[in-house]
DNA sequence: CTCACGGACGGGAGCGCTCCCAATCCTTGG
DNA sequence: CCAAGGATTGGGAGCGCTCCCGTCCGTGAG
């Protein structure tokens, strides 16, 4: 396969053109210090008259990076595409990045070829390193790219015993907080409608969920928990599910926005008043949550945060050669509305 | 920044280990002809032993090309990221592209500095061909890529005069057929709720309406129009808005399947009957279009085509140089089910 | 006027791979 | 048994850039 594209100048041809050496060039495209101003400005011309774009893949070979990173999807977050977490983490990590110069590059995982392809992806040093969304318990890329020694880091964790540096928020402590202020609020029944549990922020909220039960000397039952799988058809299935089984159910707490909005749609449907009848809250603080009737009380996750935590945590590993791992738990946050 | 990775071994240590010339290992890795197979065994033992991987800065740097390709969603796409058409499409080409050996790189450009590193990005080499997911009207991306002559494909047009190679679905075709199925079901007052109109797709749905109801004989008034972008919600809104202005709606063409379901939602709720009071046709033919109650008679548009359409035309412009602009139109098929 | 010193600048030495031609090795036919 | 011809193989010549060291020039002190 004949790719080639046509003859684009050199750094040669235009040190040339500027009859200057072609360190001298290559200190000018980098702005690098010690170049006399007069120069400098010889060569920006030069630059500017001969079209000159600089050939990455020299620059990559030469410099030993790439000026890019990675963002993985693999298979069972693709079906999460659409939920708007997903953009908003994308635009938080771009953000992020701005003041890098590097390339935020998406990519799916969707089979084992594509793993494969994308390990040599990056293995080959296309990319500096890789950031990975919510990984499903079993996934085997964290670890392969840690073999690696590609610098990597997680947006949340496969579990309680993760290695791969990562960023997670506290779910646990978000779910809780949730939780007692359902039964502060004198809520009696509170049910939950979780997230696919093979996340383990989704056993996260389920497990904070459990625990203020207990503190506020609630009963939890099983048939109290229904799981979703974060799309708000699934949250309102659930919802219905679960006045099905217990129509005196008095508190919800949905594992996101997306789940309570749907739920709400149900108890609407079921004729119940939000919040007189039965107290709803959900879990991310998308916009969505205040575009709802009414309007949702949530626990807020600081996406930006993540974004930009992920980003420093993957330039430091960048820095110092992957030798560690860390780990950051961001707070999460109560916000009250209208639907407790 | 030093972000260099550890000394991976080189294709000259390979060679060295397995007793070979450097011209043998490669012709190994890239599986080449002409190397007996005794001599293939012990390079691939080599490789395995050493955990050679390929750097592929050098190698596209010796071959001149990035064995990659991107799509890039401009920030107007951004706001359709939710919808299904996108994930459907990112999946078609995925799989169109799964026997070329090329990466597929989503990137994001939703600032002028976002677009400016992209275009460093491509134009540096790092990519072989750029994809453009729907492009609006006055984006300036797809002359910029192919002024720098690098093989770009569009996923729909500006406008009529699309200079750029692009694959498009007969949007002007299948909103008629649809409409006419409409007039021929004996619907009189058709309304129609369309996507945003800075996209000359929705144009052309548009177009094809108006020109379905004067092939009806049919009158077609400005207030039987609504504008939405494509969600469900402003779908819902938009035939609320339509009920309003004209109570005696018997038939909808919505601008996607998302926006029909919106529709349904809004219809159902002023209590109307579907489709015995009135017809709706969605377009798309999503996934969604057969959840939604009744199922949803839609303009089915052939993505699994539009994917491979778009890669087939990338790898030719590739192939050649990008000398020539191609454009492919793909016909759309009416899917009735149970709405109309 | 001479010498030391530091800022600018030039260009050699790779980075690791592909391309391609020349060299070498085997066959096969006479 | 020998030569011709195809199958294999080795390795030189880059690809375009960064790194870095040595040179050159101007300046101020002695």
């Amino acid at each position: 396969m004949g790719r080639r594209r046509p003859g684009t100048p050199t750094l040669e041809e235009v040190a040339a053109h500027a009859r200057v050496g072609r360190g001298t060039v290559s200190r000018v495209i980098n702005n690098a210090a010690g170049v006399k101003d007069s120069t400098r400005r010889a060569v920006q011309q030069a630059i500017e008259e001969l079209g000159y774009v600089p050939n990455l893949a020299a620059r990559s070979l030469a410099g030993r990076r790439a000026d890019a990173v990675a963002l993985v999807m693999t298979e069972p977050d693709w079906r999460q595409f659409a939920e708007p977490f997903f953009s908003e983490i994308v635009s938080s990590l771009g953000n992020a990045l701005t003041d890098t110069g590097m390339q935020l590059l998406l990519t799916l995982v969707r089979s084992d070829t594509e793993r494969q392809r994308f390990l040599e992806y990056a293995r080959g040093g296309r990319v500096d390193g890789v950031l990975l969304m919510s990984v499903h318990a079993g996934d085997p890329l964290p670890d392969m790219l840690a073999d690696a020694r590609l610098p990597t880091v997680l947006l949340g964790r496969r579990s309680g015993e993760e290695y791969v540096s990562y960023v997670d928020a506290d779910n646990i402590g978000g779910a809780r907080s949730a939780v007692s202020h359902l039964a502060q609020r004198g809520r009696r029944v509170i049910a939950t409608i979780t997230g696919p549990l093979d996340l383990y922020a989704a056993q996260c909220r389920l497990r904070g969920y459990e625990e203020a039960l207990k503190l506020a000397g609630l009963k939890g039952e099983p048939t109290l928990v229904a799981e979703s799988d974060f799309t708000t058809d699934s949250g309102r299935r659930a919802m219905a599910e679960l006045l099905e089984r217990h129509p005196d159910i008095d508190g919800v707490l949905a594992a996101s926005d997306t789940t309570a909005a749907g739920a709400l749609e149900a108890l609407r449907a079921a004729g119940r008043r939000v919040p007189e009848d039965v107290a709803v809250i959900g879990f991310d603080d998308f916009p969505l949550a205040q575009q709802t009737e009414p309007r949702l009380t949530t626990v807020r996750q600081p996406i930006e945060e993540i974004g930009r935590a992920m980003i420093r945590l993957l330039l430091e590993e960048m820095e110092e050669g992957a030798v560690a791992w860390r780990h950051v738990i961001l707070r999460t946050e109560l916000v009250v509305r209208d639907s407790t």
